[in-house]
DNA sequence: CCTGGCACTCGCGTCAGTCGAGTGCCAGTC
DNA sequence: GACTGGCACTCGACTGACGCGAGTGCCAGG
C-alpha cells in the first residue's frame, strides 16, 4: 500500500477513537468528515473504514450501525500516540495540594490513590512499596513484659513491620542487646530480599542455651517478609465505575470482583511491560481475564531510581480517554516519586 | 381494632416481606393466600391490606400492581421477628473455619470482613477495635539511629501504633530507660482516653534539658491517638453489591459511594443503636442518608464484654433476608470477640 | 485514487391493541 | 361484626406493524 493512504488510515482510526470516547456512540463516515478536517469525503472514508475493519482495528455493532474501535484497535491507537496530552496547570497545582503534608507511608499511599481516582474519575490502585525492592533501616528487638518479644524491621522507604513472638522464657537486657547489635550489623542497608541469606549464620555466633531465642526472632522477620503481608494493594474510586454507567455492558460485577481479588491484581500490576517513558497499557483481552473484557489498565511504576519500588495504576472501560489518563499517571507517579525519596 | 384481625394483619405484612424478598416482584392477594396458610380469602386480605397501607407498612409502586413493604413496614416485621433463624451446622463450621488460624490483628480483621461477607453474600463491613476503649499494654522507646525515636504503643487488643519522631540530639539510653520506665508505670493498664491526662504531669519530673524530649515523645503519643488513624473500617464484598442487580434501581453508584467515604460509615455505625441481643439495624431512610435510601445495614458490636470495642456490620438491599443477615452477624460478631479475649 | 449517487439494511421509537394481574367496593352469608 | 364471592375497573407489560433515518456497500465516472 502507498504511504499515504496508510498514514491516512491512521488518521482514521485515531478520529474514530476520539469521536467514540467522547460521544459513546458508534461513529459514521459523515459525521468523521464533519468533525475532523480530513480534507476527502465520507465516501473515501468509508472505503478506508472497510480496510480497518478488515484489518481487526474498528468494528460494527450491527449492520447499518457506525464503527467501534476493537481491543487491537485501542492497542495501535496507544502505540502510535505520538504526544501526550499534557496536564493543565490547575491540575499539576491540584496533585501537589493533595499530596503534600501526608505525615507517613501510609498516609502517602492514601492521599496518592485519592489523588488519581479524582484526576482520573476512574479507579485507582496503587500497590505498597514492594519490602523485596526495599532495603532494612533499622531492626529493633523489644521486651513487652514477660515472654513476649516484639520485633520491629523499618525500611527504607519508611515502612514498619512488627510482630510479637513468644519466646521461651523472659530474656535478659544483655543477650537482647547483644543479638540486637549483630542483627542490625548483619542487614542494615541491605535488601530484603538478602536478609534471609544473612543471617543464617547468625545463631551459631550465640551460646547454646541462646540459639533457640534467636532463631526465634529470625523465623519472626523472615515472617514478616512473607508475601502474604508484603504485597498489599489500596484502592479508591470504585463509585466511578457506576457513574461511568452504560460503559460496561455486562455490569461491573466482574470488574468489582476483580478489585476485590487483590492477588489477581498484583499479578496483572507485576507483568506489565512499561514503554520508555515508564507507562504500560493493558487493553481488554490483554489482561488475560474475563472479568475485564471491557476494562483497560494504565499503570507506572514509582519511587525508586531505576527499577521501581512498586507500581500503581488507573483501571477503566477500554472506552477510556487514554493520552489524558496516561498523563495523569505519568505525573502522579513522578511527584509521588519524589516524594518517597524525601 | 380486636386483637384478632391486629394480629393477623401483623401475619400478613410478615407474609408480605418474606415473599418479596424471596421473589422481588410486588406481592398480590391472591398469592399470598395459596403460598401461605392463612386460613382467609384473598377478599379479606385485601382489606387487611388496605389497613396496612393505610398506616404506610406497605404500597404499591402502581395502581394495578401487588403491594411492596415500605421502611417502615420493613422496621415492624424486624421488631416484631420473634425468632431468628439459627445458622445450619455447616455456616458455623465455615466460620470457624475461615476465622480460626490467624496470626494477628490485621488478619482476624481481615478473615472476619470476608467471611462476613460469604456468608451473607452482602457488603461486609469491619471497623477496627477502637484505640479509646482499649488499654495500653506497652509503651516503648527505641533510638534508631541519629535523633530519631520510634515510639511504639501496643494495647491490649494487640493493635500497634507507631511514629517515628525527630528529637533534638541523639538522647541517651540512661534517659531513655528513665523516660521509658516513668512512661509505661504511668500508663500500663490504663485507657487510652486517660492517657493524655496520665502523663500531663511527665515532663516536670525530668531536668530542664530533657523536658523537651519527653514532650516530643508524648506529643508522637497522644498523635498516634489522634481520631483520623484510630478509626479504621474494612470492607469485603462490594461486587455482590452488582450482583444483587435491579434490587438498588438507582445505580448502585451512591451506595458505592457512601462506602469509599469511611467517616461516614463510621458515622452510621458509632450511633446506631442496638437491641437485648446486641445487633442493630437500620433500614433506608432511617441511614438519614440519600444514597442509602434503598440500602439497610445491620450491625453488631463485637470484642469486649459489657461495651464493645468495636462494630461490624452488613450491608445490603432494604430488601434483604434479615433473620438470616441478622443471624449471621450475631453469629461472627460472637466468634470474633471469642477470638480477641483470646 | 477519489467522489457522488443510489439502493439496501436494520435498529429504534411510536402507536394501537390485547392481556392479565390486581384492586376496591358491594351485597350477601355465617 | 367479620368474612366471602362476584364484578367492574385500572393500568402496566407485551406484541406486532410501521415509518424514519443513519449508515453502509457498490458502482460508474472524473
Amino acid at each position: 500500500m502507498a504511504a499515504l493512504p496508510d498514514d491516512r488510515r491512521l488518521a482514521v482510526l485515531r478520529a474514530i477513537v476520539e469521536d467514540y470516547v467522547q460521544t459513546h456512540e458508534p461513529v459514521g463516515s459523515k459525521a468523521l468528515v464533519e468533525r475532523h478536517s480530513l480534507g476527502v469525503s465520507p465516501a473515501t472514508i468509508r472505503n478506508d473504514m472497510a480496510a480497518l475493519e478488515e484489518d481487526g482495528l474498528i468494528a460494527q455493532p450491527h449492520t447499518s450501525a457506525g464503527r467501534v474501535p476493537t481491543d487491537k484497535g485501542y492497542r495501535l491507537f496507544v502505540d502510535k500516540l505520538q504526544s501526550v496530552k499534557p496536564l493543565s496547570a490547575a491540575e499539576k497545582k491540584a496533585i501537589q495540594t493533595l499530596l503534600d503534608g501526608a505525615v507517613d507511608l501510609d498516609d502517602v499511599i492514601d492521599r496518592t490513590v485519592r489523588t488519581l481516582a479524582t484526576l482520573t474519575r476512574q479507579v485507582a490502585v496503587v500497590q505498597y512499596p514492594s519490602l523485596t525492592r526495599s532495603t532494612v533501616r533499622h531492626v529493633e528487638l523489644v521486651p513487652i513484659g514477660g515472654p513476649r518479644l516484639l520485633v520491629v524491621l523499618i525500611t527504607n522507604t519508611g515502612r514498619v513491620e512488627q510482630r510479637v513472638v513468644e519466646v521461651g522464657a523472659e530474656p535478659n537486657e544483655a543477650l537482647l542487646g547483644e543479638v540486637r547489635a549483630r542483627l542490625n550489623a548483619a542487614v542494615i542497608g541491605k535488601r530484603l530480599t538478602d536478609v534471609a541469606s544473612l543471617v543464617a549464620t547468625l545463631p551459631e555466633q550465640f551460646g547454646a542455651e541462646d540459639r533457640e531465642l534467636v532463631r526465634t526472632v529470625l523465623e519472626a522477620i523472615e515472617d514478616s517478609l512473607a508475601i502474604e503481608r508484603e504485597e498489599r494493594i489500596v484502592l479508591a474510586g470504585t463509585a466511578n465505575l457506576a457513574r461511568s454507567g452504560t460503559d460496561f455492558v455486562g455490569s461491573i460485577g466482574p470488574v468489582l470482583e476483580v478489585l476485590e481479588q487483590q492477588v489477581v491484581l498484583l499479578k496483572l500490576l507485576s507483568e506489565m511491560a512499561e514503554d520508555a517513558s515508564g507507562v504500560g497499557v493493558l487493553i481488554g483481552h490483554e489482561t488475560a481475564h474475563a472479568g475485564l473484557s471491557e476494562a483497560a489498565v494504565v499503570a507506572s511504576g514509582y519511587g525508586g531510581q531505576g527499577e521501581p519500588l512498586a507500581r500503581l495504576a488507573v483501571l477503566g472501560p477500554t472506552r477510556m480517554d487514554y493520552p489524558t489518563t496516561i498523563a495523569a499517571v505519568r505525573a502522579v507517579a513522578r511527584y509521588v516519586s519524589r516524594i518517597l525519596a524525601e
